[in-house]
RNA sequence: CGGGGGGUAGCGCAGUAGGCAGCGCGCUUGGUUCGGGACCAAGAGGUCGCCGGUUCAAAUCCGGCUCCCCCGACCA
């Protein structure tokens, strides 16, 4: 990689180049749109095979609603209605003809659900009512960046309906802490929680939660959001259910998602200059297989490679799933190509079989964090594969962390406030004009307010006005 | 929408006193190689973003348009 577009001298050229040289995504021909490759779709799968697991695990079920959205459904909630305006893409002609009723192609479903929960929940026994739907939707934004922000992308949303506001805001809660557990032990993705200040909160939410994480420039990024909606879709909606003693009550509601933005956060987090870095959990490929020959060696190394590949096969369970691996046996590009190659493409192991190997029944192992090479007895390979996988795994998500750690700074002092860079705790005295000020000075925004922040007293960072507790302030994407 | 950069072979780029469209990588064929991005030989591949103007002659000069990328505002 050419040193202009190093991690350090320009993350932003770094990023695009892994994303398009790793072959994760490209640009499509429409503007803002992107094409998610097979190797990207690849980590895409591995995200959704998991956390659907974990989604399914709390009793939610998997549904389909459609793309396309009445225009009417947008404008029954205020909110909603003012926050997605202007980012919504319509369909006015259809067959030909000038529709009736224009068609939203949906930015997000809590809507077009909600008119479905309305017809299908009548009973306290119909509740609590969970699901969740893997979908594309569609935000003209402004400004797009390969996975960040696309005019359309892939996510998950939930949406939930509960007999009190209590349940709700359980609900709210457990997803985020799912949400928390995914990032860190399958992305290895150090984050931080806590509610949105009302300037960020989700259109048409009571309260929005979310999980932020620290990107290797040290801007956040926000991974996933859930909301506790209250009753505000459930009435404009006419979500009602009987209860016990015969009487009608709204429900009470969530919704919450994550996207393929967290491809990005991958690359931003674990990435170098050498290329991605893939967490083992998520990786389409998690061994790479090498066979290295001269001349009338081929068929012995070929043979050793099948051998390995077969306790592979047999023995080679990681995470619970068989290990994925590939065996790259071209023969028109040597060995030092291969190694490159894999290595930009984020491999976590390689596994190398040449002569000396055969000699000495032996292969070498290569991790591409950290780079370091051993080399085992043929015997124990699998096994050390399996334990390095987890050892990567583990390696990564501490790294992460500990640059999270080092770049977060509780603040006083305003000169410091505005030159830090990473997550900044300082005081805010919950005044949505100093948030704003704030933004406009420095152009950090608050990326969080902890749940349960320690009440400690102190005085605004911009206002000077007393205050109940430190909130996170850091630059954005 | 404001600011910056760009559109020439699949990719990355060079190419102004206007005068036959180039380089590196990649690609095809054959051969030799193969433990950190191999080498030799022979090939294929381009309406120079689009429209118009100036000129004997335009990738190059002039006018207009368009698309893309980056930085900001909006936002996941």
């Amino acid at each position: 990689m050419s040193k202009k577009n190093s991690r350090e001298m320009d993350f932003s050229a770094w990023y695009n180049n892994i994303v398009l040289r790793a072959e994760l995504a490209d640009y499509a021909p429409v503007k803002g749109c992107m094409i998610i490759r097979p190797y990207g779709y690849g980590i895409w799968e591995n995200i959704q095979s998991i956390l659907d697991k974990m989604i399914k695990s709390v009793g939610v079920k998997n549904a389909y609603f459609p793309l396309f959205i009445p225009e009417s459904f947008i404008h029954k909630e205020a909110e909603h209605l003012t926050g997605f305006s202007p980012e919504l893409a319509v369909v006015t002609y259809g067959g030909g003809k000038e529709l009736e009723e224009k068609l939203v192609v949906r930015p997000t479903s809590e809507t077009i659900i909600n008119a479905m929960f309305s017809k299908w929940i009548q009973s306290f026994r119909d509740l609590p009512l969970l699901i969740n739907q893997w979908a594309n939707i569609v935000r003209w934004e402004m400004r797009t960046r390969l996975f960040l922000r696309t005019t359309e992308f892939l996510w998950q949303e939930g949406h939930t309906a509960h007999a009190d506001h209590t349940e709700a805001q359980e609900m709210t809660l457990r997803i985020l802490s799912i949400y928390e557990g995914f990032m860190q032990s399958v992305l290895a993705i150090p984050i931080i929680y806590g509610r949105k200040s009302e300037a960020q909160r989700f259109p048409g939410a009571l309260e929005t939660y979310t999980i932020e994480a620290m990107m290797g420039d040290k801007k956040s990024l926000q991974a996933g959001t859930s909301h506790d909606l209250g009753q505000n879709f459930a009435k404009p909606f006419d979500i009602t259910y009987q209860t016990k003693e015969n009487k009608l009550e709204y429900v009470w509601q969530t919704s919450w998602g994550v996207s393929t933005r967290l491809i990005g956060a991958i690359v931003m987090v674990h990435g170098d200059d050498i290329g991605l870095v893939l967490p083992p959990m998520i990786a389409p490929i998690q061994v790479v297989l090498i066979p290295i020959w001269k001349g009338d060696e081929k068929e012995k190394v070929l043979q050793a490679i099948h051998s390995l590949e077969g306790k592979f096969v047999s023995n080679g369970i990681y995470a619970n799933l068989p290990i994925r691996f590939h065996t790259d046996t071209r023969e028109e590009f040597t060995p030092g190509y291969k190694f490159n190659e894999w290595e930009m493409k984020g491999v976590p192991l390689r596994v190398e079989i040449g002569p000396r190997d055969l000699k000495n029944s032996t292969v070498t192992i290569a991790r591409r964090d950290g780079g370091e090479r051993i080399i085992v007895k043929e015997s124990k390979s699998v096994e050390v594969v399996i334990s390095t996988l987890e050892a990567i795994q583990e390696s990564l998500f501490d790294k992460a962390k500990r640059f999270m750690e080092d770049n977060t700074y509780v603040v006083d002092d305003w000169k410091e406030f505005k030159d830090k860079k990473g997550f900044i705790l300082s005081h805010w005295c919950g005044e949505a004009k100093c948030e704003e000020d704030i933004q406009k000075k420095t152009n950090m925004t608050i990326r969080c307010i902890p749940i349960n922040g320690n009440v400690e007293k102190g005085k605004c960072i911009q206002c000077g006005k007393e205050s109940k507790m430190r909130v996170v302030f850091a630059k954005a994407y």
